[in-house]
DNA sequence: TTGAAAGCGCTACCAG
DNA sequence: CTGGTAGCGCTTTCAA
């Protein structure tokens, strides 16, 4: 391990000159730099992490983080503020400090003017979870734009000049719950599904995920109908019930977002649960007890506590080691969980 | 975030005192001492881990690492070193240095050696795939008592003083396999079982726990045979090809440990792939291959990478930070992958 | 029993 | 453009 007071003596230089080349500060000498970056090369120099961050200390950096409020219907979110709190307390540690504050669900000005208000109070990253929106796109480049990085989570607005995005590849786990569904019907399904809005991006590619996976098995597959329950569980409950009603012929459900528990009331009040095969998305409080009780099959999961703790890890990375994120996406794994694997 | 500079400056003592006091180290007046703790409770002192790791540079601690070799049969393990790389290149560079050596799968007086030679060498810590002998478990019990913290990977030895295991519940993850069969076989099925060896606790716990999970459906799923295969592909080959031919009602598989590349051969020796439901665990190269061209309907992982990473973190905790294991117990997590989320 | 000081590796600031 | 120095929080050693 090579450290830059190695490095200085070699080269005849002090520390500060060697910080200068291998840091890009300030104005050095070119052949003095030359040569420190050739001795650097020659030691295999890796800056020390520890120390770097200790030193960082007094420039009181600060993120910013802005979260779809949990306390709505969805509280997959929940377990996303655990992965920050935790990451928060590592930063905190560092010397780093989190401003974590919610936004409304389906309000990209409210969005907006959090993250205006973040930057007023100084910080020097920002994680969001954004609305699909321009104006929310547009400050994200402003930002940018200002040496403000910000890391999209959960859902990814792409060309608005963010960092990175950390979250699920919803293509992919469409077509992990495809999968799954052609194993626990033995290849011969009826299929209803339940979708938050198909203008939802991401809901719209966990259906064509689950589309895919199926190709080839088309003739015993069926997708009998897919109907949108806006992510809310009392209308969940209604179109579940119409569809079922209407499709007695229905077998399996995938219920492809949000508002599981009030589709799942609905299979109950029809007595048609275990009945149905049924796979769901995330591992909610409610959807866990359904597993519990054999009502849903199978759930798959996005790691809901790394998207949390990773946007700030990159942010760290970034701004306290100066390391880019390696990828400009980071996907979170899909973990199916049944009743013997919840916990 | 107080710092014992704080603490110093508010006791009217030296910083060194307060080391001593918090760290039990030296001897300190009891009174000066009380009021230390006293208001190093009151700050809600904490340490800080940078500071801490970059301090104890110069104590030159090292690690052992003893691991079973992996270019036996069981590539599992090629995992588990990237896990041990890894964390071993992070540990370098907070001046920590790791010795990983590979031992005899079947001998236990080369594994007490190996760690002979270790403690010779003046490790600080180890961590172990120890073999299940009572000469391998005297000498984790020797290191223990000599100050020296044991960590079991992968297989643990109760009682043997060992500081922390780390590695799957194996009862867990029969369990989770019996799920899963119970899933995707509609209920009904007759289940041959292909095991390394029922004397071996590991692998008897993965039957018992499929046993377990389908406790209740016995009526339907049966159990026609269990056979060992003693983890050789090729005697998993025969005694597979030998079962199938004996019970030609077998209709799904339980391949509970290795031996899963010889089993699926002669599965498809016989032109019974795609007509059997298979179950297996880990992904290895091969395994992923069957798993993708649809042999395999679905196998269960234990996080490789975490069982080489882990051990080391708790060694770093323990004798770096002073922080004991919080369970002495942690179990990896049963990962299911199909062929749309194996990557 | 205690204090003072040096050092882990890096950053930042002030002179020159 | 460069050197020197102080400091991040903790440990350790040497004196007192």
């Amino acid at each position: 391990m090579a450290t830059i007071k190695q490095i200085a003596n070699l080269a005849g230089v002090s520390r500060g000159t060697v910080d200068r080349v291998l840091n890009n500060r300030g104005t050095v000498n070119p052949e003095t730099a030359a040569k420190v970056r050739e001795i650097a090369a020659l030691l295999n120099y890796t800056p020390n992490k520890l120390a770097k961050t200790l030193a960082v200390k007094n420039r009181n950096i600060k993120f910013g983080y802005v979260l779809f409020s949990s306390t709505n219907e969805n509280p997959f979110f929940d377990d996303v503020v655990a992965g920050i709190k935790k990451k928060t307390n590592e930063l905190t540690e560092y010397g780093i400090s989190v401003d974590t504050c919610f936004s409304e669900l389906r309000d990209p000005s409210n969005q907006v003017k959090l993250m205006d208000q973040l930057v007023d109070s100084g910080i020097n990253g920002l994680a969001i979870t954004p609305i699909n929106h321009p104006d929310v796109a547009r400050k994200i480049k402003e930002l940018s734009e200002k040496g403000i990085p910000v890391i999209t989570v959960n859902t990814d607005i792409e060309n608005s000049g963010r960092l990175a995005y950390v979250g699920s590849n919803y293509l992919e786990s469409g077509k992990t719950a495809g999968g799954l569904l052609r194993l626990i019907s033995g290849g011969k399904a009826n299929v209803g599904i339940i979708v938050g809005s198909m203008d939802i991006l991401c809901h719209s590619e966990r259906v064509n995920g689950f589309k895919q996976a199926l190709e080839g098995y088309s003739r015993d597959i069926k997708i009998v109908e897919i109907v949108e329950n806006y992510d809310d569980d009392f209308l969940s409950f209604e179109v579940t019930k119409k569809l079922l009603n209407k499709h007695p012929e229905i077998d399996s459900l995938y219920l492809a977002s949000a508002g599981v528990y009030g589709a799942c009331r609905a299979v109950k009040s029809l007595n048609l649960d275990k009945k149905l095969k049924i796979i769901s998305f995330d591992s909610v409080p409610t959807t866990k007890l359904l597993i519990e009780d054999g009502t849903i099959d199978a759930t798959i999961t996005q790691q809901p506590h790394v998207q949390g703790s990773k946007p700030l890890s990159i942010l760290y990375d970034y701004l306290v080691l100066n390391i880019s994120p390696k990828n400009e996406k980071y996907y979170t794994n899909h973990e199916i969980k049944i009743r013997e694997n919840i916990n």
